[in-house]
DNA sequence: CTACGACTTCAAGTCGACTTGAGGTCAAGC
DNA sequence: GCTTGACCTCAAGTCGACTTGAAGTCGTAG
């Protein structure tokens, strides 16, 4: 199995060394050796950053990427706690459905007022209350991640 | 047109009073008047501050926000600018989906090594080049903002 | 063998998005 | 008329996710 050093790694994932050695600090992926001073991965490491940054695009911290991907970027989790985030991707898919659709409406929409047009406000409306709920349960979240 | 005061629209939109003045001082809503010192906000506010709501939870920054919808909560940019808004919300939303197929297939998937697993290899590749390039165009954004 | 360039550590800095704190102002209820 | 509580301003603090800088260490190419 060949190693990657930090530079190949860099080089092929598009992210900067820095940036992989402080993921290696926040324990996301790990280097397995040395070469001189030189840090090499394991080349998993890779998929591993894909899908660090497929969850960062999907607007989770890099703690809950760990906590969705485990110290060796696997799932250590009950099923039902993987679920359950896959849940609130398809909640958030639901939104940034709606908010293309409105992006696109007021795009064409000729009406002069968009917050009169009632097309507009139902598209607002698809997203709506969950917002305010969710600023809380992601720190509910975050403090029951911390306590298993 | 009655007004509503910011313990009012915070009340209910669950968004804090600093947090509105953060936006109005950002330029994302205003207010329209005061009553003694507090700020009197129109009932639009509420949906406008939804829409921002909704281009948080997708990933933009204020500055993005304030971008596709302007100053006073409706867009002023050319269609063409907010159709790409839009493609880049589609661009999300495909990653996203892929995020969540991961998530539910490593749920049940019960091979030993993930990795090594087609099923999930195939998953991950669904969103993955366009990451790099996001990153890049992100930090040139800012270069160019830097050189005015 | 030496110079180079890409790495190393560690501390400090940055940026966005707020929050917090100190000190002040107001209008409504008692 | 005075208190109370929710607001006000402005400066400073916080947090996450990195980046940058200084000072040092390698291994390879010439």
């Amino acid at each position: 199995m060949k190693l990657l050093d930090i530079g190949e790694v860099s080089a092929k994932s598009g992210i900067k060394p820095s940036a992989l050695r402080y993921y290696e600090e926040a324990g996301l992926i790990s280097s397995i050796s040395r070469r001189g001073l030189r840090r090499q991965f394991p080349p998993e490491v890779l998929l591993q950053l894909k899908l660090i940054s497929m969850g960062k695009s999907a607007g989770f911290s890099l703690d809950e990427i760990a906590g969705m991907f485990g110290r060796n970027g696997m799932p250590d989790l009950p099923r039902a706690v993987i679920h359950r985030k896959a849940d609130e991707i398809a909640r958030q898919i639901h939104e940034l459905t709606a908010l293309r659709a409105t992006l696109r409406h007021v795009a064409d929409c000729p009406a002069p007022s968009h917050m009169e047009c009632p097309t507009f406000r139902r598209l607002v409306d698809v997203a709506g209350k969950r917002a305010i709920t969710r600023a809380k349960k992601k720190a509910s979240i975050v403090r029951a991640a911390r306590q298993p």
